[in-house]
RNA sequence: GCGCCUGUAGCUCAGUUGGAUAGAGCAACUGCCUUCUAAGCAGUGGGCCAGGGGUUCGAAUCCCUUCAGGCGCGCCA
C-alpha cells in the first residue's frame, strides 16, 4: 500500500520538477476519518519550490488524479494530502498478500548487506538471568526481522573465557570442592556463591573423586577453571536452546589471544597512529574519536585492560566482512559505548557501521508485589525459572512488549493468567480461532486442504466497512515492518500484532464467517487467511509460536 | 561534579524519527454464553505530554533551563 503510494508520489514530484527521493517522502497513517494514508509532502516542498503548500498540494492531487489506486484524494489542513484507496485496489492487494506472502511481507532494505548481531554474551560464571533473557529475545527477534528486511544476518555469542571472572568461578568451585571433601579452605572474596557452584563441585567430584584434594588453587587452577566454565557454558546453551534462541557463531575470548589477534589489534592501531606511551602504560587516543578521555590498553604491569581484547574482537568482526555490527548490551554498560565506538572508527570503519542497543533491567512482580533479587548473595531469578513458570513463548513476547532501553516489569500472576490481561494469549488466540474456523469450514466441505483456494478476483462489494478496516490494517504490515527494521525495534511488531488481534476478535463476534451464502463465505475465509498469514509472520519475527489450537 | 537514559490517563506503556482534535491495554462501572473457542465481545469515564523558555507554517518529538528518578563515570571486569 505504502509502496504503491510512494511510486505514484515520486512520479508526481517529477512532473512538478521537484527533486525528491522516494524513500524520504514522509508517509503516515492518519486518523481514520482522513483516509488511509497521508503525506505532508506539499508542506515540505513549499520552501524549495517557493510556492504555498496548498497550491503544491493541488498540483500533486492533479498529477495523481488519474491513478486507479485511489477512491479519493483530498487536501486538508495546512496542506496534508489524504489518500483513500479504492476498494478494488485493496482487494487486489489482499489477494496478492495471500498469494505471495513472502513477497508482500518482506521489504528489501538491506540489499544483501551482511550484518552481525552479538547478544547475550553472558559471562559463563552463572546461569542466565532475566536481563540476559531479554537480550536473547531482542537479538533473536532483530535477527529475524533483519533477515526479512533483506540482510544476511549472523548471530554471535561472545564467550568471556579469559578474564578474572572465569578464574573466580574456578576458584569458587575449587573451594566448594575442598569443602565437600572435608578440607575447608577460605572461600575467595567476591567468589560466586550460588547453589550451582555446589552442583559443579559435585559433578567434578563425581568425575575426579578426590584427585585434587589438598592441592593449592594455583596448582590446579587451569583444570578447575576449564571444568567449571565449560559446564556453565553448556547450561547456558541449554537454556538458550530451550528458549528457542540459537546462535550461528560462538567466539571465544581466549581464542583471540591464541590467534594473536589482541596484539595485532594494538599493532593495527599503532600503524594508524592512535597509540602512545605514557607513565609506563600504552594508551589509545580515543579522544580523537569522541571519547572523553584516552584509554589504557596495556597497564604498567604489562597486563591488558578489559578493553584491549574487546578491540581485537570488534576488529575481527569487521575482518569477517560484515558491513554493520550490532552489539546488544546491558544498559549499565552504556558508558562503554564511546570508547568502543572510538576504537571501531580508529580502525577505519564508519561510525554508523557500529551500533549498540541497550537492554534495561527486568524486574519481577508477583501479584503486584516486587520479587526480591540480589545477585550479590547469589540469589537471582533465572531465565530458566521464568521459562518453567510461564513458558518460553510468553516470556519472549513479554520481553518484546517494551522498547528495550526502558525498564520492564513482569507480573508472574498476569503472565500465567490465560486471559485478556495477557497480551500473548490474546494474539495467539486470534490465530487459533482462525484455525478453528478453517476446521469448521473443512468439515462443512467449504474447502479442502490447508487453506481456501485463491480466486483471480472477488467481488469487492462483498466486504463491508468493518472488513475494509481489517484489510487496511493487514496491508499496513509492510509499512510497520519497514519502520521496525530501520529503527531496529522489534517491539513495534508486538504492538502491531496486539492491535491486529484487537480488531479481529470483535470482528469474529460481530460476523459469522461460514454461512449459507457461498460467495460471502469465501470472501470472509480469504480475509481470515490473510489475517492468519500476517499473524503467523509477525509472531515468527518475535520468535513466538503460532498455535493451531489452544 | 560530569555524561547518558527516563518523566505521556489511577497503573503499565505506544506515539510511525517535526504533522491534523495525543492513543492502546489493564484497573473501575454496565451489559452479553442455543450460534465458527466467553482464553472472548459491546459500552462508559479518564490528560497542563514533569515545569518554564526558545526554534517554525506546525513540537509529546528538536535546542536551552529547572525539577524528579535510574544508570555510568578505574591502568576493574
Amino acid at each position: 500500500m505504502e509502496r504503491q503510494l510512494r511510486a505514484v508520489l515520486q512520479d508526481a514530484c517529477t512532473s512538478l520538477n521537484a527533486n525528491v527521493q522516494v524513500d524520504v517522502i514522509d508517509i503516515q497513517v492518519p486518523k481514520e476519518e482522513f483516509g488511509d494514508l497521508s503525506t505532508p509532502l506539499a508542506m515540505g516542498l513549499a520552501k524549495p519550490l517557493r510556492k504555498s503548500p496548498r497550491s503544491i498540494a493541488e498540483q500533486i492531487v492533479q498529477a495523481v488524479s488519474a491513478s486507479p489506486l485511489f477512491e479519493k484524494v483530498e487536501i486538508a489542513g495546512p496542506g496534508f494530502i489524504n489518500f483513500t484507496f479504492s476498494k478494488r485496489f485493496l482487494v487486489e492487494e489482499l489477494l496478492r498478500l495471500i498469494d505471495k506472502p513472502d513477497t508482500v511481507l518482506r521489504e528489501d532494505i538491506g540489499g544483501g548487506k551482511r550484518i552481525q548481531i552479538e547478544f547475550v554474551s553472558a559471562n559463563p560464571t552463572g546461569p542466565l538471568h532475566l536481563g540476559h533473557g531479554r537480550g536473547a529475545a531482542l537479538g533473536a527477534a532483530l535477527s529475524n526481522i533483519l533477515q526479512d528486511a533483506g540482510y544476511s544476518v549472523e548471530k554471535e555469542f561472545y564467550i568471556n573465557d579469559a578474564g578474572r571472572q572465569v578464574r573466580m568461578l574456578g576458584h569458587s568451585v575449587y573451594a566448594k570442592y575442598q569443602e565437600l571433601l572435608g578440607r575447608t579452605v577460605p572461600f575467595p572474596e567476591d567468589g560466586y556463591r550460588g547453589d550451582y557452584i555446589t552442583g559443579i563441585a559435585r559433578a567434578l567430584m563425581a568425575e575426579q573423586s578426590d584427585a585434587y584434594v589438598g592441592k593449592t588453587f594455583d596448582d590446579v587452577a587451569g583444570f578447575f577453571v576449564d571444568f567449571a566454565y565449560l559446564r556453565m557454558l553448556d547450561a547456558i546453551n541449554q537454556d538458550l536452546t530451550d528458549f528457542g534462541v540459537l546462535f550461528d557463531s560462538w567466539q571465544s575470548e581466549r581464542r583471540l589471544y591464541v590467534d594473536n589477534l589482541v596484539e595485532q589489534g594494538i599493532d593495527d592501531l599503532r600503524q594508524r597512529g592512535h597509540i602512545y606511551e605514557q607513565d609506563g602504560a600504552l594508551w589509545f587516543r580515543s579522544t580523537d574519536f569522541g571519547d572523553d578521555k584516552d584509554r589504557v590498553l596495556v597497564k604498567q604491569d604489562g597486563a591488558y585492560t578489559y578493553f584491549t581484547p574487546d578491540i581485537a574482537y570488534h576488529r575481527k568482526k569487521f575482518e569477517k566482512g560484515f558491513d554493520e555490527i550490532i552489539d546488544i548490551w546491558g544498559a549499565d554498560h552504556h558508558g562503554y559505548i564511546p570508547r568502543m565506538s572510538a576504537a571501531v572508527q580508529a580502525l577505519g570503519h564508519s561510525k554508523e557501521s557500529f551500533r549498540v542497543l541497550l537492554v534495561q533491567l527486568v524486574s519481577l512482580l508477583k501479584g503486584g508485589q516486587p520479587v526480591q533479587m540480589s545477585k550479590r548473595a547469589g540469589e537471582f531469578i533465572t531465565l530458566r525459572e521464568i521459562m518453567d513458570e510461564i513458558g518460553a513463548d510468553t516470556t519472549k513476547f513479554l520481553f518484546l512488549t517494551r522498547r528495550s532501553d526502558t525498564p520492564l516489569e513482569i507480573d508472574i500472576e498476569i503472565a500465567k493468567a490465560q486471559s485478556n490481561e495477557n497480551p500473548v494469549f490474546y494474539v495467539q488466540y486470534a490465530y487459533a480461532r482462525i484455525n478453528s474456523i478453517f476446521e469448521k469450514a473443512r468439515e462443512a466441505g467449504v474447502f479442502t486442504g490447508e487453506s481456501p483456494a485463491i480466486p483471480d478476483s472477488i467481488d469487492f462489494s462483498l466486504y463491508n466497512e468493518d472488513e475494509y478496516c481489517l484489510i487496511r490494517k493487514l496491508l499496513l504490515y509492510p509499512m510497520m515492518f519497514r519502520g521496525a527494521a530501520l529503527a531496529r525495534e522489534p517491539h513495534r511488531i508486538t504492538f502491531y500484532l496486539q492491535e491486529l488481534a484487537g480488531m479481529f476478535h470483535p470482528y469474529y463476534h460481530k460476523y459469522r464467517v461460514i454461512t449459507d451464502d457461498a460467495p460471502m463465505t469465501t470472501a470472509r475465509l480469504l480475509l481470515c487467511q490473510a489475517m492468519k498469514v500476517v499473524l503467523r509472520r509477525g509472531l515468527k519475527m518475535l520468535g513466538v509460536q503460532a498455535p493451531e489450537r489452544m
